[in-house]
RNA sequence: GGCCCGUUCGUCUAUCGGUUAGGACGCCAGGUUUUCAUCCUGGAAAGAGGGGUUCGACUCCCCUACGGGCUACCA
């Protein structure tokens, strides 16, 4: 049997961190297996319909480096991937069970219903349609035959109709057998009112349609689970295979991330932006690949004392029995760190590429932007912290006020002339290091202070690279200028 | 409430009956560096509790506790 994985989100608003990891584990399942991974829309629920939702999933998992090999953008042998698209196909398949009387039509009132959950839920007790009392309900069981073409004209569902008394047994590859008896179970709706079909039904004639050899999707599916096996059931199709993965749960507290952990916290919840009001992963400057190694070591882990992956890497080691069954809390600091890995094991040329690493170097001299990423990529945890690595190339003032009053009574005026002569007279800022170390030993001027001087002149504060670096980069006109600027200050300053 | 799933350092995790319970993030200390950061070295830090099974349990079984999920004409 081939391998063929599905990732089958509902267009009700961005994916968030939970989504993606799904997305990546069927990825890697798929790819590891040398299956196809496809994208299904599940869209049966027009109320909760968000504009725009289908196109950003499809940019987050590109982002991501996730394209799926089918799907509504670029097609595919089984479409179409839409669910909303597929109404004949579902109605075609409710005819089935119906007709083997395993599905039956209802008619009741869904406010009347409603009300008797509510009831119940005050009594402490759960309402449940199934078979202790589904011939005391308006439905195709209860009433008779010319009935039913009348009550057929109103809206109606379609219920499954579960027989009481039987153990389900069902397997999941991650928890292995979970049994449970029939009778817990309701007779859940099939087809809704408005002639889509609910998520269960949709999910397992789909997932039987498209070939769906493994569903990988998250533990908050695990208890209907048995409603899915008793819909293969009834259709006498095999079920595939299932894999239930663990929540991700929030940074601290109770219970599974959400979006408003993220705004309080201040990280992000989502690959990309989706509004202006929360920045995506992207947007934080994450490289796709420090994000998807994040998640990937969020529920799973390789066995081997590796960490850090890239996408190839992380196909060929996948293997399901590296998947957790606890929930996972989401750490940005490993996050950050992950990043900060992958950023310092790309090179210059390809950080470059990134429209968020040009914006941050537009006002300086583009010849120097490739040595300055090079010089700092290593100090960088997220891209986006280039912007406050770069100040001292734009310019080193105002000083900082501490390191000022600090060098202030070892004269650093005189320090900066001779300095600045050495520099004056070097041909090049090769040896310089040599040269000003040099000259300070004989002239009996501590390293440190002169170091710390010349920093101040260049950087205006005492962090940042190699100085010699810097010098560099400066040109020997801008050091000496600002060398000249700095004894100014301080010869002004008494 | 009912049902299902889970539980090893603060966090992510290794261990698949016999280990000084290993690694990583974070934290602390030291080193490298002219400085901060990076980096390197070291340190503190864990088997929820109670019963079994066994020569021997983190590991297998049961109970309790705790955590999570589901309980819609939402997915």
């Amino acid at each position: 049997m081939n391998t063929r994985v599905r990732f089958a989100p509902s267009p009700t608003g961005p994916l968030h961190i939970g989504g993606v990891r799904t997305a990546l584990f069927s990825y890697l399942y798929a790819r590891k297996n040398k299956g196809v991974f496809l994208l299904r829309i599940e869209d049966t629920d027009q109320n909760r319909y968000v504009e725009g939702s289908e196109q950003y999933i499809q940019r987050a998992l590109e982002w991501a480096g996730l394209t799926p090999d089918e799907g509504p953008s670029n097609g595919g042998n089984f479409g179409p991937y839409r669910q909303s698209e597929r109404k004949e196909i579902y109605k075609n398949h409710i005819e089935k069970l119906i007709q083997n009387g395993t599905a039956y039509y209802a008619f009741d009132n869904a406010d009347a219903l409603n009300e008797s959950r509510k009831k119940a839920e005050e009594k402490g007790d759960t309402f449940k349609y199934g078979a202790q009392n589904r011939m005391s309900f308006d439905n195709s069981l209860t009433v008779s035959k010319a009935e039913l073409e009348q009550k057929m004209k109103e809206d109606h569902v379609v219920r499954l109709k579960v027989e009481p008394g039987q153990k389900i047994s069902v397997y999941d590859e991650i928890r292995g057998n979970i049994t449970l008896e029939s009778s817990l179970l309701d007779d859940k709706i099939l087809m809704k009112s408005d002639g889509m079909p609910t998520y269960h039904f949709a999910n397992v004639v789909d997932d039987k349609l498209m070939e769906i050899s493994c569903v990988i999707r998250g533990e908050e599916w695990l208890p209907s689970l048995p409603i899915h096996q008793l819909i293969y059931d009834a259709f006498g199709w095999e079920a595939p295979q299932f894999m239930h993965l663990p929540l991700i749960l929030k940074p601290s507290g109770k219970g599974k991330l959400s979006k408003r952990d993220g705004d309080k916290e201040g990280f992000p919840v989502f690959p990309l932006s989706w509004d202006e009001k929360s920045l995506g992963f992207k947007e934080s400057g994450f490289l796709s690949l420090g994000f998807i190694n994040y998640l990937a070591l969020l529920g799973w882990n390789s066995g081997t004392e590796q960490e850090i992956f890239s996408l190839d890497e992380l196909q060929a080691e996948f293997d399901t029995s590296g998947i957790q069954k606890g929930g996972a809390r989401f750490d940005f600091e490993k996050a950050k760190w992950l990043n900060h890995q992958h950023i310092s094991n790309t090179s210059a040329e390809e950080l470059y590429t990134y429209p968020v690493v040009k914006e941050q170097l537009s006002e300086l001299d583009p010849k120097i932007h490739l040595e300055l990423i090079d010089l700092l990529k290593k100090r960088l945890f997220t891209l986006n912290d280039l912007k406050k690595e770069i100040e001292w190339v734009i310019s080193p003032v105002p000083y900082d006020e501490k390191v000022v009053n600090k060098l202030s009574p070892k004269n650093p005026a005189a320090v900066l002339e001779g300095v600045s002569s050495i520099i004056k007279n070097g041909s090049n800022l090769e040896n310089l290091k040599e040269q000003l170390m040099g000259w300070a030993k004989e002239k009996e001027i501590g390293i440190g202070i002169m170091m710390q001087c010349l920093r101040l002149a260049l950087v205006g504060k005492l962090s940042g690279p190699d100085l010699f670096d810097i010098c560099k980069i400066l040109g020997k006109t801008v050091t000496l200028k600002r060398i000249a600027y700095t004894i100014s200050f301080f010869n002004q300053k008494t």
